[in-house]
DNA sequence: CCGATTTCTTATCTTATGTTAACGTATCGG
DNA sequence: CCGATACGTTAACATAAGATAAGAAATCGG
């Protein structure tokens, strides 16, 4: 395991809390690296989540199935945190599945031993509501732009946003996936935009 | 302030963690009650939020406003925590307006002093990050709902679900909103599915 | 390098939704 | 009690989206 993929890790954690070497050290030993081949899995619809991975290298994507559809929701980037987060917090079995979509490297750790941290430490225990806070403030201002605009608009905010990482990298289909359309519906959507 | 009142909140606070009884009583002092006639706010748009409530009686809408339109998003009711959630916790603005939709009492305290109960107990720390996962659960179920359900299959979820409060007591055209589609397109949906 | 697969666009047809307006009913406030 | 407002349904029209199919272009894998 790299010194500087560690490094990484440590710097996102600190974006959400500064936290103490002996803190920080807390987590290390649990620290495991792990390489997924494109297309490779790190959740599966019906298992039990375990991990939460932090991605080095790569980016990912996650899908529900309907009728055998897969629905791709989100997508992951470099320097983020990767996991069926609703299955390890519940519990329950993964709705998600989340696949590599190029080759990946990953820091990996179990949320049970993170839980262990949680009770050992204020101070992770703290890191872990700032993430969930995160999460929710994304989903929440997710949610908002599905309610409140036209398929057209989020695919201009999408375009203008900071989310430029996800038209450049990513196939259309799975973006149409993204903002609640089919991948032919994008398709005129863009092409009427075109002609504007 | 009533003794059942205070109950009630600590009994809704166990359903995410119990607390020994000196835990419990540093909350106490900063609660206070608060009653709202109907259409009275509880947050509004533009104005940075500090509090939370938890709603003893009645109910509860928040919307965002588009083009001088109202586009409620959420309902709250008796026994649950009510609060422009993200602007207490990013420090922002709201984007929200909270509004009684029945007079109603909650009790009220300050983020502020929440976060100062976070900073003091590690057991209020874990209830903070309880209640941020519980409520990113939530937000992630409606997400995947909106994304991978057509209007009229999220309508029967909503007669079909645990949701029934939201049927019986809320004006169709907030429940529109809700679903994501107008008024008048939502009265149609019901017309189809009664004639089956 | 080449065949197979994936990805994207375009076209056609059907259906659903948004918009606006009209109408009847229910509710609210004085 | 009555007038005003809010609420729900229905209709008519224009627009957008879903489903399906076909074909071109790009990419992948051996």
């Amino acid at each position: 395991m790299q010194v500087s993929s560690v490094l990484q890790l440590r710097s996102a954690i600190a974006r959400f809390l500064k936290m103490a070497d002996e803190e920080w050290e807390m987590l290390v030993p649990y620290l495991e690296e792990r390489k997924l081949k494109k297309h490779a899995l790190f959740a599966k619809e019906g298992k039990a989540a375990h991990d939460i991975g932090f991605l080095l290298d790569g980016n990912m994507r996650h899908f529900y199935t309907r009728d055998g559809e897969e629905k791709t929701t989100y997508f992951y980037f470099e320097g983020h945190f990767v996991a069926s987060y609703i299955s390890c917090i519940t519990g329950t079995l993964s709705e998600l599945t989340i696949e590599a979509m190029s080759d990946c490297t990953l820091l990996v750790f179990r949320y049970q031993d993170m839980q262990e941290l949680f009770r050992r430490s204020h101070t992770w225990e703290r890191f872990g509501r700032l993430l969930a806070e995160y999460l929710a403030a994304g989903l929440e201002e997710r949610m908002k732009g599905l309610l409140m605009f036209s398929p057209e608009e989020r695919y201009l905010q999408l375009l203008e946003g900071n989310r430029q990482k996800i038209m450049e990298r990513i196939p259309q289909h799975y973006i149409a996936n993204y903002l609640g359309v089919t991948p032919v519906s994008m398709s005129r959507i863009r092409s009427r935009l075109a002609k504007k």
